[in-house]
DNA sequence: ATTGATGTATACTGATCTGTGTACTTACTG
DNA sequence: CAGTAAGTACACAGATCAGTATACATCAAT
């Protein structure tokens, strides 16, 4: 089977994705993510049995796609830090996170914004967003490889903590500062509890 | 008109703002909160001419409830802190957030996930919790006005970007340390940036 | 005692939701 | 060319949604 540049899958996904970041998850029918993506229902659910699925698939991508997008940020503004070199890491991913959230497509964490949608601790997205939020403490975690700290774990928390105050802030209060405010408190917390090894 | 103990009016929205928190405003309807309420459909119609202004009145309501609960909580732990007196009532204040988050019914911020439920950030429920969260703002400030700072609104920013930080952590991560954390992190900022004041 | 406000019960509208059934088309493959 | 996998178009089921219409009940105040 030869397919197209995107499988209709991949396309479908895709498509969702968008839709339910901006559009809010239970705010999206199924039919609108068919209209936009120019795909029959049928085909939609020959990929999925259900939106629930679909959904998964989403946050799934979307996981794949933040975290590549992190470590992309991470590269472009490592060389800009002024100040400790052993914080450059840490402190880029928080300029990582200020592009982010001042872009014109930000709509908060689409993790975060699952998680409200579905409540309850034990449903399959709540879940997900769960392990995506571990994920996230674990590459923190990797930033503050070259630093000597009482515990790493920590801080990676602490830092994980003001991220996504400074997600939720920006998005529920429109606050532009919102990641500089975090930064500057990881900061703070650096001087106070790090120092480079050796 | 003499009313019961609780007016209809009251009483649904009491009723609404336990479902919509638990299992999410557009999680809800109309039905369910009638039926939990014990009250006719028409009733309903006769207080609110549509949901999105029941939900509002659940929002106005809830702002009112948790600031009552904060300060009711900085008052029962504002005499149990240690070290510094003048930091007592900020980190009292994080005790209560610990001892919300840490709750049995706790299941995230309501604006928070109102915010996420309502992504645009031009819809009335969005600018309702713009307002809640500038609120707890300006209480934090006031919890510190006894503490001289360089910029008291910079600080009080940073410790509700941590406040929504460790909320948010401890619904989609099930951490019940998450509140802890954050005090922790304000204690360093406090011994940083704030002296007693005279 | 009558009036007017408030609430109830129930049926209904029309829209929208997820998901299915079916028959047709396209296109790749053996 | 035959067969198979994937997609399409479209109708439809069955549930649920917000909101309305109507007729009746309760009750307090005049």
């Amino acid at each position: 089977m030869t397919q197209g540049r995107k499988s209709k899958r991949e396309h479908l996904v895709e498509t969702a994705q968008q839709l339910f970041y901006r559009e809010g998850i239970k705010g999206t029918g199924i039919d609108t993510v068919l209209e936009h993506a120019g795909v029959a229902k049928r085909t939609l659910y020959n990929h999925f049995k259900s939106k629930d699925e679909l959904v998964i698939a989403t946050l799934q991508r979307r996981d794949q796609e933040f975290m590549a997008m992190l470590k992309a940020g991470v590269k472009k503004f490592e060389s800009r830090q002024t100040g400790e070199p052993a914080f450059a890491r840490v402190l880029a991913y928080f300029d990582a996170i200020e592009e982010w959230t001042t872009s014109k497509q930000f709509s908060g964490c689409m993790f975060i914004n699952a998680s409200a949608e579905y409540p309850r601790q034990d449903h399959p997205v709540h879940v997900i967003c769960a392990m995506h939020k571990r994920l996230v403490i674990q590459y923190i975690e990797e930033l503050m490889s070259g630093l000597t700290l009482a515990d790493p774990h920590d801080l990676a928390v602490q830092l994980a903590v003001l991220t996504d105050g400074a997600i939720v802030n920006a998005h529920t209060t429109s606050n532009r500062n919102a990641a500089q405010v975090a930064k500057q408190v990881a900061v703070s917390l650096l001087t106070l509890h790090a120092q480079p090894a050796h």
